[in-house]
DNA sequence: CGAATGTTTGAGAGACGTCAACCGGTGTGG
DNA sequence: CCACACCGGTTGACGTCTCTCAAACATTCG
């Protein structure tokens, strides 16, 4: 037996899901449109996490379903050595582990920590799912996601065995700028960047000096502008040529 | 409407799934011990395919499920300069496209190819999903296959960030002993290695040439041996620490 | 048996890593 | 309010791992 309304829900108000300025970016929207305060009503609470604490720790067993309301996060591993390697990075509106969605939840494979400031909306694992299994477009919805979602990490997984620290960079950056255009979060070409070095480092698999020359590679060549967190990407154009590795 | 016994089921015989050898060491075990003749029905067709022959391709929705009934597979991407990088290998009893067992069928973002001879058992997707949703048991090894299958990829793309060549081919080598010997396909510490030196070459993102010398010097300093697509580790805790980037 | 395909080996080049110093901002405490 | 430490980023010098090119060698297949 599952409680579906869980006492913390106290402080959810059932209109604030619709009026989150995110909410028709999220997978969950048409079931959100069609019915405004279904959603709402499995929420459970929202969480906060400051910059660099852990919100889920390899092995656990999610046993809910949670969204990035605000911040960002990665999902990274640790190798015996101590080394990190980060797999993916998850920008507000995400669903923090789209792999409760489908079945049973398992342990998972890596760690998830906050990038910086990040507030998460948390949803009854099975109470979501139901909630997302009642229309065709959002299950054609749910498809695309998974469908982005994974590519991506296929993508970068293929950067990493298969291309050069520029077209790592270019590549990932690009990422960015398309995902958070379709959230609404980039003014023009400029958007939050909240990334060090060292993230860049472990996510591309370079040393941290040698992400930085890369990174002042490209501005000097004038291809982004980078400062105070702020990402702008100056020449699309080239910057796509060196992402398909000239 | 889905017809669940399609026409080309006329070749398999209901009882050939329970006297199939891998049977047990399947994800679908349990389910298929508690009612052994279900799952036979509603099994579609078998399928051959020669070597290097493409199974699925990427963009396509596969609309059935496969499990590998003898033969290798890979699975892999490929980038916009022709550069190749193969995600994972499938061994016998492999379920093809694990991501069909969980919810709406998406586009593959990667292509499936046979290393070798490959047959294959196609199932009705949704009959196949329907059959695994019946036991306890049968969720538990589901959840346990998902584990073991997307740790080894995660830990794959760890290593391509974060590893020396040496590293992540010890590292890969072990991960088929391991899986191997769970189907029952190993005789002692010897089993079968059908890949070529440019699959394992794409699979570690590493130069063909290189490979070869990183293979050499395994053989030189008698961790293994591999000769006729018959591999033996000879010396496994040696490889070990060679794995852990000592 | 020959041709095509896969593997091994050598020599040299280049990309990226390591070590170390320095620089600039930020926060803290006296 | 300044001093200082700390942290993250930058830069230089140098080392090395891995790649590329090229040729020889081995193996499979027609």
């Amino acid at each position: 037996m599952e409680d579906i309304l869980s006492p913390d829900n106290a402080g959810a108000s059932p209109a604030e899901c619709v009026a989150c300025a995110l909410a028709q970016y999220t997978v969950y929207s048409p079931t959100l449109s069609a019915d405004p305060i279904g959603l709402a009503n499995v929420r459970k609470e929202t969480r906060k996490y400051g910059s660099q604490k852990t919100i889920l720790r390899e092995g656990e067993v999610p046993d809910s379903i949670s969204t990035l309301k605000s911040g960002w996060a990665f999902r990274f591993g640790r190798l015996p050595n101590g080394r990190r390697q980060i797999y993916s990075f998850l920008i507000p509106g995400d669903i923090v582990t789209p792999e409760s969605l489908w079945r049973t939840p398992y342990p998972l494979p890596f760690s998830i920590k906050a990038l910086n400031r990040v507030e998460l909306c948390s949803f009854n694992r099975r109470a979501f799912r139901a909630a997302l299994s009642t229309s065709e477009s959002q299950e054609q919805r749910l498809a695309r996601m998974a469908q982005g979602y994974f590519g991506n990490i296929y993508r970068r997984f293929a950067d990493l065995g298969r291309r050069s620290a520029g077209g790592r960079l270019a590549q990932l950056i690009l990422e960015f700028e398309r995902r958070l255009r379709h959230r609404g979060l980039t003014r023009g070409r400029t958007f939050d960047f909240p990334l060090r070095q060292d993230h860049l480092a472990d996510a591309l698999g370079l040393a941290p000096e040698y992400t930085s020359r890369t990174l002042m590679t490209f501005r000097k060549e004038g291809l982004i502008q980078l400062e105070r967190q702020q990402l702008t990407i100056l020449n699309i154009e080239a910057l796509r040529e060196i992402a398909e590795d000239e």
